[in-house]
DNA sequence: TGTTATTATATGAAAAGGAATATTTTTAGG
DNA sequence: CCTAAAAATATTCCTTTTCATATAATAACA
């Protein structure tokens, strides 16, 4: 894909950051697409299931957790709640903190999407290779720790 | 961080797709902060990275490469032609196709970028650490290539 | 060749995201 | 305690993206 004349290449091709992103991408395309069928958007689908299994999170936890910055994280958790699918409470300790759960409907929904996740890392870990995902994982993790974030 | 208890995990501590996301954007945060302090936001410095050396793209061809929809790279590159970095013209052998190509102000600014991207991947490699970067280039290969894209 | 299908891009309205800043609460220092 | 600084979230305004669809050009084929 992509003709090139090998005598120019395009910068990109050997630009790790856009390795990473396009295997993000592709990768996570199918998925994404069936999330979107089944009526959310990724941004939803990242919070609902950062939520899964967590015992709450606050709002700004969800946003790194999530990729995003605050302010959009503030605005898919108000989605969220008017949705039906999250409770937002304050933090009784810190009232400055907003503590986000799933709701009985939210558990229900995400335990849908996780199963379908589940079903398609299944068939990616089949098409990639069991060894050859073990040492994506390592790398990736890698990359997190190397990267200034811990 | 993002403690959890370990008798009940998080999906997403699991979950292939979110490590992939994570790390591309972990990864990807440092220099796209430059990118914006350049006066860039990502998408402008995806369109101009991907024009470089390639002898020009179409729209389509474009978005595809950039990781965005059609209609949004229209709109970016629409953007960009306003901004004098990048000259648009119909394909003379397809009319439907438009052609892509930086202007000279989009050489010079994409060249100073790329620098910038050079001497980051350079840091970035040191952290990971060559032969851990050659694995992780492979892997990501792999990635995209059993991903259903070729 | 005329008609239908397909492909490439553009457009418009609505949704989401981003940057800057406001608001509220907690923490620190005198 | 009182005030200044810091932290967490919300809000505002503006930009960008998304979804659906329109437009235009080419391909396919009866």
């Amino acid at each position: 894909m992509f003709q090139q004349m090998a005598d120019s290449p395009r910068f990109i091709d050997g630009y790790l950051l856009y390795l990473l992103a396009r295997a993000s991408s592709v990768a996570s395309a199918e998925f994404h697409e069936e999330v979107r069928r089944r009526g959310y958007n990724v941004s939803n689908w990242r919070v609902l299931a950062a939520l899964k299994g967590s015992g709450g999170q606050t709002v700004g936890e969800l946003a790194t957790i999530c990729l995003a910055n605050q302010p959009a994280m503030s605005k898919t958790v108000e989605r969220l709640v008017r949705q039906g699918l999250v409770e937002r409470r304050a933090d009784s300790n810190d009232r400055r903190r907003v503590n986000v759960n799933l709701s009985e409907d939210g558990e229900r929904a995400v335990d849908e999407l996780i199963e379908a996740a589940r079903a398609h890392q299944q068939r990616l870990v089949e098409a990639i290779g069991a060894h050859e995902t073990e040492t994506l994982i390592a790398a990736l993790h890698r990359v997190i720790e190397r990267s200034g974030e811990g």
